[in-house]
RNA sequence: GCGCUUGUAGCUCAGUGGAUAGAGCAUCUGGUUGCGGUCCAGAGGGUCGCAGGUUCGAUUCCUGCCAAGCGCACCA
């Protein structure tokens, strides 16, 4: 719809342009947009506010001359979907559809049913989506749900959307910080990570429950940890509370263990790319745009974590990944730079993008509450979902781009969870599936609905809506802005309860009105159910 | 010191090179014998951090400054 609005501008354009109407200039890119406000129709184009000086003349008079070409357009859908244009002052040109294509949408989208907004803009691309990747030494903490949650739902767009995603958790199960977990589990004189759980996993070693004793070194007893944190702890929070799904789960270990590690140094080298220095083998990044040069072989021959992470970013041009997203926690931001350019110096072509995810600043009674991984005083994303609720959870981190840093208010927390706008959306889905229900029960039949009676300016609000959610995640799609999908489901919501409350869709008296209702309310239902899914969110049919 | 991110209503946050800068919460007023009152309608509340610049037009783009968070390892 948007796009035959924007081509048929053009059109006029060129043609105006040939006939000499207007002087020759290079056509930008014609851009239709919804407008803020219902007032001013379902589209609207500003191109001869942008177009007015290059064109001489006055922006309104612009307007006009383009408004009347497409009135004149022979090939043109005016009757079919444009039941008026007008022009506004500045410059605006607004689109006001017909009451056809308007019916058209409700049609569509109870055809299409919940493969309604879906699209190919993707296919055939394979996306690699790495997220969480928290180190397994300890639970997930709030922010590792924030990008968690963040980055499931940008999977599930670019699903929709046709794209071949793998969802990644990278486990960091070499290095130094699992020496760290073996020293903080077998209690000796370096420990770091403190906690409940390193508690109970200390008692389970001198218990003899593990094939780990006092004696064991570090390293053994920390591997252990690691893989009971990673399976009883971390899997369980994500999958269970969470309810993410990930595809893989990559092992760093396994990494140097399968030779990736040492092959993508190789070819660091061979790529000319490395230097030594001070008896350790460097990575010369400050070439490209780093801070300094990076090292890749420690002095005393342990590889570092670029190294391995080269090895990763190796084991994803053999798997032929066109396009790497990354979601890392703000803290890591410096890491991008490095990241990108062994990605490149690999020969990796695609593209890749980085999710900064802000920590998540938790304040009680109007005071920030410091918290250390290494104190055991975090709270937990297990914490949060069992004190609000998955849905609440999910919801509440969704609303807010991930760049923002967000204060959490652990007093409002569970205040919060009855204001949170996600029962709101969730409550008019309900209601949708209770009128249906109703309807059944009181014999009314859906089938043959005039959707030319739905005129009423409510049901015109929320058919625009309706019309929008294809737009919305392909904008997404692209812009992976995850934000838009909570404060679209919340606006449907809220035009559902408007209309609700002024019109009656159950009505003996008016049975045709009933049925062209019943057909508006479930399409509603649907687009609703399916926003709610995108994100992860029940939609229930009582509550 | 250098770098990244952020600064919009009392609070948490959207948004935009152009039409009156929006939502939720909070506050206040009104409505709702009805298909579910977990609802609806409305009001008040803003120097879009500050100062320059580009532009017909800047809250949006550019520069500088101020403030907050984070980062600047042969840790990950």
């Amino acid at each position: 719809m948007k796009m035959i609005l924007e081509r048929e501008i053009r059109t006029v354009l060129e043609a105006l342009q040939k006939a000499g109407a207007l002087p020759p200039f290079p056509l930008p890119e014609i851009l239709v947009e919804r407008p803020k406000e219902d007032q001013f129709g379902e589209y609207s184009s500003n191109v001869a506010l942008m177009l007015a000086k290059q064109a001489k003349k006055n922006p309104m008079e612009l307007a006009q001359i383009i408004e009347s070409g497409i009135l004149n357009l022979e090939s043109g859908n005016k009757n079919e979907i444009i039941e008026k244009i007008e022009v506004a002052s500045p410059g605006y040109i607004n689109f006001y559809l017909s009451q056809k294509a308007l019916g058209a949408v409700v049609e569509e989208v109870l055809v299409k049913k919940d493969r309604y907004g879906a699209g190919e803009i993707g296919k055939g691309v394979k996306v690699n989506n790495e997220f969480i990747s928290a180190n397994p030494t300890g639970p997930l903490h709030l922010g590792n749900g924030r990008g968690g949650f963040y980055a499931d739902v940008l999977s599930r767009v670019l699903r929709k959307v046709g794209y071949d995603v793998v969802n990644e958790y990278y486990v960091n199960d070499a290095g130094e910080q699992i020496l760290k977990l073996g020293h903080s589990v077998l209690k000796d004189s370096e420990v770091v990570y403190e906690g409940n759980y390193v508690d109970a996993l200390h008692q389970r070693i001198m218990n003899h429950e593990s094939g780990i004793t006092e004696e064991s070194d570090s390293k053994e007893a920390g591997a252990w940890a690691a893989q009971e944190i990673l399976e009883n702890m971390i899997k369980k929070t994500v999958e269970q509370a969470m309810h993410i799904s990930f595809d893989v789960w990559t092992s760093e270990r396994k990494l140097f263990e399968d030779g990736l590690v040492d092959e993508a140094i190789e070819k660091l080298k061979s790529a000319g790319m490395t230097f030594e220095n001070e008896g350790a083998l460097w990575l010369k990044t400050s070439e490209q745009g780093d801070d300094k040069d990076r090292v890749l072989i420690k002095a005393d021959g342990k590889k570092t974590y670029l190294a391995s992470d080269a090895g990763h970013i190796l084991s994803y041009l053999k798997s032929k990944v066109d396009t790497i997203l990354e979601t890392f926690g703000a803290d890591h931001h410096g890491y991008t730079k490095r990241f990108e350019i062994v990605a490149r110096a690999l020969g990796f072509t695609g593209e890749i993008h980085f999710t900064l995810v802000q920590l998540v600043k938790v304040v009680k009674d109007g005071e920030e509450v410091r918290m250390s991984k290494r104190a055991g005083n975090v709270i937990t994303i297990d914490e949060l979902i069992e004190k609000v609720g998955h849905d609440v959870a999910r919801f509440f981190f969704l609303l807010y781009a991930p760049e923002t840093q967000m204060n959490f208010d652990l007093g409002l927390a569970e205040e919060h969870s009855e204001k949170n706008p996600v029962f709101y959306v969730q409550y008019a889905h309900a209601r949708l599936a209770s009128i249906l229900r109703k309807a059944e029960e009181e014999g009314f039949t859906k089938n043959g609905g005039d959707l030319n009676l739905l005129v009423h300016p409510k049901e015109r609000g929320l058919i625009r809506e309706l019309m929008f959610f294809p737009e919305l995640i392909e904008t997404i799609a692209r812009d992976f802005s995850v934000h838009r999908l909570p404060q679209y489901a919340i606006r449907l919501a809220d035009k559902l309860h408007s209309f609700y409350a002024d019109c009656r869709v159950l009505d003996e008296e008016d049975k045709p009105l009933t049925y062209a209702r019943l057909e508006l309310i479930s399409a509603v239902k649907i687009v609703l159910a399916e926003t709610l899914h995108v994100m992860g969110i029940t939609a229930p049919e009582k509550m």
